[in-house]
RNA sequence: GGUCCAUUAGUCUAAUCGGUUAGGACACAGGCCUCUCAAGCCUGGAGAACGGGUUCGAGUCCCGUAUGGACCA
């Protein structure tokens, strides 16, 4: 069958944003391809003229190549099996059907929608799994060819014969499904524009497409296909069905229990390496467990047969977690860049974020952590500072440790990291102070937070100045804090 | 309701032809490190849906049941 070289596709409707499981369908064609050294083909499925919009369609293209993955052939590509939009393609489809028509394996149906609901009622009474029960083929086609002549509202219905089809699934063998359980399928609607099955059938034909990779879903309805391939005389693809994300409850993964749009993975920081890996880590593994990799290893390793067929739980926390390793093996001017880009601008950056990095699982959680850099009038409630002692302490004592340990640093000639923190514990030592506490309460005045990166380092970074300041104004602020009530006696 | 697919810990998964104390990762718990938080390191708890069969031997093959999911209605 195939010395045809491999040609596969992913045809995303534009419908809303850009989904995950567009990028895992594309992912698992992509290496595909590649490890054939085959074509990918994006193509547009926008016959739902309602829904579909072009600023959409952008957004798949956008949130795809900012994943990682890019295609040979598509709609803003071009390529030699154009047009790739199929709302470009109406007069192809209309064309095809013509042909299935004179063959027989279509006919036209004129049953309106009140008929259409008489008939799937009775279907019901009788306890048939068909929706519609075929009147429409007993009209002799002289008659129905004037009856369209004529103008009549129509639609086109695939002659489905009674029997049964099997459908060979590269990864699940044989599956045999009754046609009973498949309607005699609409091909062409009333308004002529095709149905998925028409469409998605002539253009995977016309395009050469030698293996069709999708979701499982479609697996019940690849009979309807198949028959659509025998009616046309042609070779079908090979199928492969790939299992579906899951929600946490295991449900087809959806936007009401988790984020399914990769311009939200986007905005929160995730880095495009690490969801395409973390989405390759879902239903297939490499050959030595590696979990951390690149696109190139993938498809170096990719094969259907290490492809599990259990629904993936699209688990969130693991995907933070291979954000973090990533991040974390970036180098720090490099990642510096990339929250430039992503969320804040400045130069201050490239100083700061080395001391976050590996303190973030998601580039979004660096401004949370890290804004104090940014605060000038930083003033932290005496509440606060007093927390950095156990069990509370008498504010007026502890302003006067900021104030000589402020003391203590304004004398030092190097404001680094090494001289601050001997100059620091020279202090506890000598007023008996001990350091964790000195630590924390210092920590807490230059920068309002109970979790830092290291405290020298940090001061080193905010700068002399600021650090005096901070200081200051931590000193004032206890002082002018009311004493603690005296604890009670007992 | 019908059909189809699936089923290893909370989650992702591994184990050439059936022979392993059922392995790894995330998460979780404890510890080490430590100025906090992380990171890192160590340790731990946790698993074959159930029942039959085939076989000397079954997570692995077959059948049934259950559960989950998808599709169609």
């Amino acid at each position: 069958m195939s010395d045809r070289p491999v040609r596969v596709r992913i045809a995303p409707s534009p419908t809303g944003d850009p989904h995950v499981g567009t990028a895992y369908v594309g992912l698992i064609n992509l290496a595909f391809a590649r490890r054939h050294e085959g074509s990918f083909v994006l193509r547009i499925e926008d016959t739902d003229q309602e829904r579909s919009t072009r600023a959409s369609e952008q957004a798949i293209f956008d949130a795809l190549r900012w994943v990682g993955l890019s295609w040979d052939e598509g709609p803003d590509v071009g390529g030699p099996f154009g047009p790739y939009r199929q709302s470009e393609r109406t007069e192809i489809y209309r064309e095809h059907v013509r042909h299935l028509l004179d063959s027989g394996a279509a006919y036209p149906c004129f049953c309106d929608g009140p008929t259409l609901e008489g008939i799937r009622k009775r279907q019901r009474e009788l306890k048939r799994n068909k929706g519609y029960d075929g009147t429409c083929r007993a009209i002799p086609p002289d008659e129905a060819r004037a009856r369209m002549a004529a103008g009549e509202p129509h639609v086109i219905r695939l002659r489905v014969p009674d029997g049964t089809t099997t459908v060979h699934d590269e990864l699940r063998g044989d599956v045999v499904i009754d046609h009973d359980q498949i309607d005699d399928q609409v091909l062409l609607k009333t308004d002529g524009f095709p149905t998925y099955h028409l469409a998605n059938v002539v253009d995977d034909h016309l395009m050469e497409i030698t293996h069709v990779i999708r979701a499982e879903e479609w697996i019940n309805s690849t009979p309807k296909h198949i028959l659509l391939y025998a009616a046309f005389g042609w070779e079908p693809p090979k199928w492969v069905h790939l299992p579906l994300l899951r929600n946490h409850d295991k449900s087809k993964i959806s936007k009401r229990k988790n984020p399914v749009s990769l311009l939200y993975y986007k905005q929160i920081g995730i880095l495009p390496e690490a969801m395409l890996n973390f989405l390759a880590l879902l239903g297939h593994s490499m050959p030595d467990e590696r979990e951390v990799f690149e696109l190139d290893e993938f498809v170096r390793e990719f094969s259907f047969q290490r492809i599990s067929l259990g629904g993936p739980v699209f688990d969130v926390e693991k995907l933070l977690w291979l954000n973090g390793v990533r991040i974390r093996a970036m180098d720090p001017r490099v990642l510096a860049d990339r929250i430039r880009e992503a969320m804040v601008p400045g130069d201050w950056l490239q100083q700061v974020v080395p001391l976050f990095q590996e303190r973030m699982r998601a580039l979004g959680e660096f401004m949370p952590q890290a804004a104090f850099f940014r605060q000038p009038g930083l003033d932290v409630p005496a509440s606060e500072l007093i927390g950095a002692i156990k069990g509370g302490g008498d504010p007026k004592i502890l302003s006067k440790w900021l104030t000589e340990a402020g003391e203590r640093l304004d004398a030092l000639r190097d404001f680094e990291p090494a001289p601050i923190e001997e100059a620091l514990r020279a202090w506890c030592e000598q007023a008996d102070v001990p350091t964790g506490t000195l630590f924390m309460l210092l920590r807490l005045s230059l920068t309002g937070r109970k979790a830092t990166p290291p405290l020298f380092e940090t001061m080193t970074v905010l700068g002399r100045a600021a650090c005096s300041q901070r200081l200051r104004t931590a000193a004032a602020t206890l002082k002018a804090a009311p004493a603690p009530k005296p604890a009670p006696a007992g």
